[in-house]
DNA sequence: CGTGTTTGACCGGCGC
DNA sequence: GCGCCGGTCAAACACG
């Protein structure tokens, strides 16, 4: 900080050291010292200058007030010239602050106009880039289909590939809650699960979620919902195998039910919160209901961390989507309208059925769910180009295959489409979806995530061993 | 012997 | 207040 006017006022508030009363050079030290604004003479360069002048002066410390008039002007012309100095500092900041502002504002100038000009760069772009996907899709449905052959290749695979396809995930829980809230697309914002089900906790732009929000619960008792997920899957197996331990804890005998229902704990670390309940369907047995309340507090299995990544865009979307009214707008938690995630209530319903709003994903209809769904929300857009990262694919593909892959080249679409299409047809898909979704959620409870996966705000708002209160519920549901 | 499952008891919320 | 129901606990049991 040696910026002239704080030296200045650094000067202006030391007192004047040496003082001849009795000549003109001391009179004239005065004046400089005081009135040293401009001077750029340091401190101890003034004492040697001084000292050079052969001024044995002696710093009383004292401002004697005497009866001599030519003292007493002195004094005077003192006052005036401090107050000259403090004026010429005052005008010194000022100006620098002038010049400050002025350098910020065409810096901003230079942003606007850079952002301009990308924008009108971008929007052509874009929409000839959509028109383009949306004729070579029409095509190329059969090459999707073709894939299908693939799904067991890629899931046998296991962990390994998938996490080839999602990059690194090595560090856990964390990622999940990167991968969710920060999911952005050449339209705005979707927002995580966690915004979602913080949206459906009150706080929400989307009429139709308020209404059916405040219809169950008291604004004041929202904080203190757990949110819970539930998906379907089709299966013959007493239970989906998601990449977690799980403890039984307890069986029940549901209400309505032929089947029982039972109860298990996740066993992975110890304090881990997370619990599941597994259920067959009363209507169709073949269909095994598992649902998940809370939040891991430890890392995955690279099983369900891969698949965590792949389907919590999906899951996001779905959330996004959560309302009770079919195809309604839906507003995300920025503001921004996404009118073309038009939800489809025969696999995604936000119901408030029970004493808590539930989302349903209803995946069991026939031909590939995920596909369908994306389809439905994003009719002219292929995978490739979902603004979220379906499956890692749409972003983490072109570093893969190669560069030029989001050149919209049908031949590296296909291979998209391929390896999309070789995941969502694939049984096993029922279980990553199963520990994607396990990961997604926020645990009320836990507040010893790990590595901060404090994704949840919703869940940091609940209280264990609080009274029963209307919980969101999402659920999904697969073939 | 350690770990996981089974199962009846218990608890709390909710509706009548 | 009472009963129903969902959820949890914990002792007993099974298994490797």
């Amino acid at each position: 900080m040696d910026r002239p006017q704080d030296m200045a006022l650094l000067r202006l508030r030391n007192p004047i050291k040496e003082v001849d009363f009795f000549s003109q050079n001391g009179r004239q030290d005065v004046t400089e010292a005081g009135a040293g604004v401009a001077s750029p003479k340091g401190h101890q360069e003034e004492e040697a200058d001084a000292l050079a002048r052969g001024g044995a002066s002696v710093n009383t410390g004292l401002y004697l007030l005497t009866v001599n008039s030519q003292a007493s002007q002195t004094v005077v012309e003192e006052q005036k010239s401090k107050h000259k100095s403090q004026f010429s500092a005052l005008r010194i900041e000022l100006n620098r602050v002038r010049d400050e502002n002025r350098r910020l504002r065409s810096m901003l100038d230079q942003l606007t106009e850079s952002y301009t000009a990308l924008h009108s760069q971008l929007l052509p772009a874009v929409q000839q880039k959509e028109h383009e996907i949306y004729r070579w899709q029409d095509g190329t449905t059969s090459v999707a289909r073709r894939g299908e052959s693939s799904a067991h290749q890629i899931m046998e695979h296991g962990p390994a590939r998938m996490r080839m396809i999602h990059g690194n995930s090595e560090d856990g829980v964390g990622e999940h809650s990167s991968s969710l809230n920060i999911i952005s697309s050449d339209r705005g914002i979707i927002p995580s699960a966690e915004t979602q089900l913080s949206q459906v906790d009150g706080s929400s732009e989307n009429p139709n979620l308020m209404q059916e929000t405040s219809s169950t619960a008291a604004p004041s008792d929202l904080s203190n919902r757990r949110e819970r997920v539930s998906v379907r899957a089709r299966s013959d197996a007493p239970m989906i195998s998601d990449g977690c331990q799980w403890r039984k804890y307890g069986q029940k005998m549901a209400k309505g039910n032929p089947c029982p229902r039972a109860y298990y704990r996740c066993t992975m670390a110890t304090g881990c919160q997370v619990r599941k309940q597994v259920q067959r369907c009363a209507e169709d047995k073949a269909v095994l209901i598992t649902t998940y309340e809370g939040k891991h507090n430890h890392p995955l299995p690279p099983a369900a961390k891969a698949m965590a990544n792949t389907t919590s865009a999906a899951a996001a979307m779905l959330l996004s989507g959560s309302t009770t009214s079919k195809d309604s707008l839906v507003a995300s938690a920025n503001g921004f309208l996404h009118p073309y995630i038009l939800y489809d209530s025969t696999m995604a319903t936000l119901s408030a059925s029970t004493s808590f709003p539930t989302i349903t994903l209803d995946l069991t209809q026939s031909g590939n769910p995920i596909q369908r769904l994306l389809q439905r929300a994003h009719p002219t857009v292929s995978p490739l180009q979902m603004p979220f990262p379906i499956y890692g694919l749409p972003q983490k593909l072109p570093s893969m295959v190669g560069p030029q892959t989001l050149q919209h080249g049908p031949r590296q679409q296909a291979v998209v489409d391929r390896v999309t299409s070789a995941i969502t047809t694939d049984p096993n898909f029922t279980a990553a979806l199963t520990a994607a979704i396990t990961s997604i959620m926020g645990a009320p409870t836990s507040t010893t995530g790990v590595g901060g996966n404090n994704v949840s705000s919703a869940g940091a708002h609940m209280v264990p061993g609080s009274p029963r209160l209307p919980k969101p519920c999402t659920t999904f549901s697969l073939n």
